[in-house]
DNA sequence: CGCGAATGTAATAGCATATAACTTAGAACA
DNA sequence: TGTTCTAAGTTATATGCTATTACATTCGCG
């Protein structure tokens, strides 16, 4: 016991960070299992403090899995901040793409946790979670590289950020492998990105056409 | 009790099609609060039932819920057999597309019970959840009106599948509601279809020419 | 230094899954 | 028609999880 963090090896009564604890645990439980997996109970025993003593920093379970959910969404927000950053010949659209893609599946149960539970849906307007998704979302239309032409650049992000969730989702669920296989999931993702592109300078030119038409 | 059957009035020690009332109620249950609102001793209490009684049917919760989300694809299935069926103006592809939106929409629970949980990927491959999942999507395929070139199709069907299941995911989590509301789910939704269609014809033509040329 | 708030513990209630051992009704066959 | 075998249901019980209540300890601030 114990040997998951280290500090404060004896004056065991006050953990000292028995939150962010619980939060960094309950990602390691949700990395296989999902929301499912997260037992507050057992992350007490493996945290080395009594049973209810996550109580006292969570109302309940649906707060610490909102609370792991937000911290999910930032990390997830670090990892396309990142693939955004590294300098490559594709584009940063594309590399957001298959980070994302890479994310849901090697991280499924936390993958699952951010967008296939009620978690998030059940986040009030200001919360932590609520503006942790926002924020990813924000990185989305960032990638898209556009300009802010009416809520052109929010559509289509709107659009790539739905069919990266559909791909991983079936590919979850099994539709890639075996005799379904007649397209790799990277394949299915490079092509929403280019019809995304597509879509997105079409739609520009002819909103700026159409501006210029009626001035 | 007993009102939500009323098969079986007095001769209550057998029940006389528990199994097959299980799923039902399972099914009601799901409705709104996805797999977790699944409960097997509230079922058993509801059909009036000793609490394990269904384990005479189902092996364990997990065998419950497979058979429940089976059942919900059929359901599916026949939804969109009726949305294709029915004459319209909108094709085939569209009217799958929006159906299975409404679907996804309204019947929350059970849509996330059926693509966001684990229960159908952890399917063996000959089970009665794997070809329910696998007869819906052949409906997908079946809604293109494409003929079968290669795998162009399925790939098409694939991507749309995803895509769709995209919309449906960021709906729930209220992306499109509020100031993010820049685009309707619908308009989403008629945007991929018309996409898949020209992306269809275009691989479909282009494939037919260059058979030609290679004879 | 002392007191109050934050944070922990022990004890317990309540609900869910699941199993074991026993009981009943229905069907199947002599 | 009667016996017996089996499917399907019952009671009792073990185990695990959430959550609350009442009590204990430590930290930090005046």
């Amino acid at each position: 016991m114990r040997s998951q963090l280290a500090r404060k090896p004896e004056n065991t009564y006050h953990h000292g960070d028995l939150r962010d604890a619980l939060i960094k645990a309950a990602l390691r439980e949700a990395e296989q299992g999902g929301a499912e997996a997260i037992s507050i109970k057992a992350l007490a025993k493996q945290l080395g403090v009594s049973q209810p003593a996550p109580y006292r920093h969570f109302a309940d379970r649906e707060a610490l899995l909102a609370a792991v959910t937000a911290e999910a969404f930032r990390q997830l927000s670090a990892i396309l901040r990142e693939a955004m950053a590294k300098p490559s010949k594709q584009s940063k659209l594309s590399r957001l793409a298959q980070a994302t893609l890479e994310f849901g599946l090697r991280r499924n149960g936390i993958y699952r946790l951010m967008f296939a539970s009620r978690t998030v849906s059940c986040a009030a307007k200001g919360s932590e979670l609520h503006e942790a998704t926002r924020e990813t979302f924000a990185l989305v239309i960032e990638a898209l590289e556009a300009p802010a032409v009416g809520y052109l650049r929010e559509r289509q992000a709107l659009k790539i950020w739905a069919a990266l969730h559909g791909v991983v989702m079936l590919a979850e669920q099994g539709l890639f492998t075996g005799e379904a296989a007649h397209a790799t999931r990277e394949e299915l993702v490079e092509d929403f990105v280019s019809e995304t592109k597509a879509a997105l300078a079409a739609a520009i030119k002819g909103a700026r056409r159409q501006k210029k038409a009626g001035s």
